[in-house]
DNA sequence: ATCTAACATTAGAACAATTCTAAGTCAAGA
DNA sequence: TCTTGACTTAGAATTGTTCTAATGTTAGAT
C-alpha cells in the first residue's frame, strides 16, 4: 500500500490530514529501517524544526490505531514502528539493535483468528539473535 | 526442569547462590504468571524485607543470562519473566493485560539456529488480543 | 468572509520503568 | 585476623512515554 493511498484512506475515514501527520507517516514510507520513536522524532525535526514529542507520540498511535502502521515492541524499553503492516516477522539484533524482516513461510498461525479461546488481533513474531553483519565482525 | 536442578546447575556453573537469587528463582518457579519486575519486587519484599530493586534486576538478568529464566517484552513498556524456558507462544490480553502461554504445533522455525544468514539465539512468538474471560465479560 | 467550537500542536512538566552509583555487607582464603 | 572480591542496598540518575495547559488551526455554520 503506498503512501497516497493510506493518505487517502485517512482522509475518507474523517481523519484530519495535517501536515505533521502526513510528515510522521511519509517518514515511515521512505525509511523502512523500523525506526524507534526518537529517531522519526529527531529526523522530522531538522526539515520541521518545531514539531513536538507529542505530536509524534500522538501521531503514532493515531495511524496505529487506524491499522495504517505497526508498533513493534521487540526491543526492552522502546517502541520501533513499521509502514508495512502484512504480518511478517521481525529479527531483532542484539548487537547492533537493528531490526530486520525476516520471510517465514508456513506459520501454522496464519490467517487464524482464535487460539485457546483467545480473540487474535495482532501476531508479534519476534526473533532475537546475532545479525549476519555482527557474525562477520566478530571475526 | 524443576528448581533443585535450576539451583544446581547455578551452582556448578560457579554462581554464589545467594538467598536473593534463591527467592527470586523460588518466586518465579511457584508463579507462572509471567510477572512483572514490579510483582516480583513487591511479593519478594513481603517476606524479605530488605531486598532491593536493584537486586531483583540484577538476579533477574543473571538467571536470564544463564539461561535459567525467559524474558518477555509483549508489553510496551515492561518487563514480564517466565520460568519456563523451553520454547512456546505467548498470548497478551489489552483488556486485563495477562499473560498466557498457548500451545502452537508445526511452527517452521522450530528448531532453527539460522534465518537469512542471521544467527537464531531465541524465538519470542507473541500474540495480541483479547483473552477469553474478557470475551466474557464483555456481553 | 467571519465566527465559533472542536480538534491539533506545542513546550515542558510529570511519570514510570530501568540502570547507575557509592557505600556497606558478607564470605572465603591467605 | 586481614584482605579481596563479589553481592546487596537505598536512593539518585537516566530514559522513554504520557500528561497538561496554553496556543494555534480547521471546517462548518452564519
Ligand atoms: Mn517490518
Ligand atoms: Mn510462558
Ligand atoms: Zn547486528
Ligand atoms: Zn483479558
Amino acid at each position: 500500500m503506498n503512501l497516497n493511498e493510506k493518505l487517502t484512506e485517512l482522509n475518507e475515514k474523517g481523519c484530519t490530514l495535517t501536515i505533521q501527520r502526513h510528515a510522521v507517516l511519509e517518514y515511515l514510507y521512505e525509511n523502512r529501517t523500523h525506526p524507534t520513536v526518537e529517531k522519526i522524532y529527531y529526523s522530522l525535526k531538522e526539515k520541521f524544526s518545531t514539531i513536538s514529542k507529542a505530536t509524534v507520540y500522538n501521531t503514532l498511535e493515531l495511524l496505529k490505531n487506524y491499522g495504517l502502521i505497526q508498533e513493534i515492541t521487540i526491543e526492552k524499553g522502546k517502541l520501533h514502528f513499521d509502514y508495512e503492516v502484512k504480518p511478517h516477522h521481525h529479527f531483532f539484533c542484539h548487537r547492533c539493535n537493528h531490526v530486520y524482516d525476516v520471510d517465514v513461510v508456513g506459520c501454522p498461525l496464519a490467517g487464524k483468528k482464535m487460539i485457546d479461546g483467545h480473540k487474535i488481533e495482532e501476531m508479534r513474531p519476534y526473533i532475537i539473535g546475532t545479525c549476519s553483519k555482527c557474525l562477520k565482525k566478530k571475526g
